[in-house]
DNA sequence: CGGTTTTGACCGGCGC
DNA sequence: GCGCCGGTCAAAACCG
């Protein structure tokens, strides 16, 4: 599996969201069930410091893999329902974005297949599911009741495949980063 | 006309 | 066992 730059939300909906990320406080974590504990609501914050680093994407990444949940994920099998031998939790990881859109486009395609209300929370949940076809990244939005300018991205699993927009991604952004960045 | 969104139903896990 | 809660399905509406 490559390395997916899907930790980067970015709004080609014409909004300013870019400015955004990079003053913000976007947080990465690979959280699981277990890693929820504090919740939304709650642990505002609360999550390590991981973003103190200078490299803002890098340590994403590497987040991710410390936390060593990061297994490709899929090997799913698109049988009409999985067996209980399932329960293999996929890694996640959320991280919150300040932005008025709750559209964080990405490059990636992706439909809407649900919408919930969530408790503690006046604002419903979105999910999201990769169109990409043997792609079964999943992610799920949330804006914050405390905070109405925080956009909340869950992503889960990882692209087996390409970002399908060339434009307007921060993929080739990232690699700049990337080559730029003497670390 | 095909892909996407919408939205209520459905389902499984979990706590009481 | 039951009800709450979060996640998914699926049919119809919607939109280019």
């Amino acid at each position: 599996m490559e390395n997916c730059q899907m930790f980067f939300p970015c709004s080609s909906t014409g909004k300013s969201v870019y400015p955004v990320m990079t003053t913000t406080d976007y947080i990465a974590n690979s959280s699981d069930h277990v890693f929820s504990h504090g919740d939304q609501s709650s642990s505002s914050g609360g999550f390590l410091g991981l973003k103190q680093n200078s490299g803002p994407n890098t340590d994403i990444v590497k987040n991710d893999s410390i936390n060593g949940a990061f297994h490709g994920s899929e090997s799913e099998e698109k049988s009409s329902k999985m067996k209980g031998e399932k329960k293999i939790k996929k890694p996640r990881f959320a991280f919150q974005t300040r932005s008025q859109v709750d559209i964080l486009d990405d490059g990636y395609r992706w439909r809407k297949y649900g919408q919930k209300a969530v408790k503690d929370n006046k604002f419903p949940r979105s999910y999201y599911r990769c169109t990409h076809e043997g792609c079964n990244v999943k992610k799920q939005v949330q804006r914050l009741t405390k905070d109405e300018g925080i956009v909340v991205t869950t992503y889960e699993g990882m692209h087996n495949h390409r970002i399908e927009k060339p434009t307007d991604n921060f993929e080739h952004i990232l690699n700049q980063l990337q080559i730029y960045t003497p670390f």
